[in-house]
DNA sequence: ATATAAAGTAAAGCCCGCTTAACTAAAAAG
DNA sequence: CTTTTTAGTTAAGCGGGCTTTACTTTATAT
């Protein structure tokens, strides 16, 4: 098999593999918090991007302004987000995690990350170098695609 | 560093970037078809488990009988799935994909597997062996995974 | 100074997923 | 043959996400 389709293949393998998997633990997750999906989304998205008003998480969730502003009320009134007016505009809201909030992200991080734990686990000394250099490959890989857009 | 906490630290690395993009691009596909993320679970969970009854739909989706009959009625409904009397027990069903719905879901392996492809794209040919490798390693290591549950 | 635009909120209403409860029909058990 | 269990459906109702419309408040442009 020629190298080309031959590494396609196996991405192809691992992403089904992979997404099976992972999405199902998530969603397994998230249910535990007590929140729904698009309001865990949004505590992801400020630990990721950092604090930022409320017109930047309508765009990053695909929502009108009022859904947001509806989301975020709740999220607040779970005392998970903390919502502050912005001193350099009055009209506009500053959010951002709170401790309890920054907490909850880090658990369902952690979450993430246990399968890939077991995965390690299952992984020989002899085998993991080769591995830990072609993820090294695969996250710059993927870094690069993010530039471009 | 040594061995497994590198591993473990490329694993945990891989799954945050994967995880962020597969999971959007997912949701987003989902959107364009016109149906809810539970009934795309359902035609999911149809081809790659294969025909089955209301039983299994409702027990691998985490729902009430009531419920998974609903979201399988809507299908059936939009001419995704056939439902079918089971001629051994006429209180059962038997569901599977119909034309439709099968090609629904092989766009929808297809949206999956085009993000590896431009990743590939970003893969020399003398690393694509090694990457090529590893991904083995780690479906083998996770197909040891299921079995030990 | 006035008009316009922007940031966010409130309310009404829709659709959807989900549950419980009540029901039908068929199979299995006694 | 009757009783009980199993497979699935139907209907009522709750709660959530989302949209549209209308509104308030603050900033910006003319």
């Amino acid at each position: 098999m020629s190298k080309p389709v031959q590494i396609t293949k196996s991405l192809h393998a691992w992403m089904d593999v992979f997404m099976h998997r992972s999405m199902r633990g998530w969603g397994r997750f998230v249910k535990t918090t007590g929140l729904s999906m698009p309001q865990f989304s949004i505590l992801m998205q400020l630990h990721y991007k950092g604090s930022c008003g409320m017109s930047e998480i309508s765009e990053r969730s695909n929502v009108t302004a009022a859904a947001a502003s509806q989301l975020v009320e709740k999220l607040v009134q779970s005392e998970l987000i903390e919502r502050t007016e912005d001193p350099n505009d009055r009209r506009a809201k500053q959010l951002s995690l709170s401790k309890k909030g920054a907490k909850l992200v880090e658990q369902g991080i952690e979450e993430r990350h246990r399968w890939m734990d077991e995965l390690a686990g299952n992984i020989s000394a002899e085998e993991s170098g080769l591995v830990v250099e072609a993820l090294e490959i695969l996250i710059r890989a993927a870094g690069h695609l993010e530039e471009k857009k």
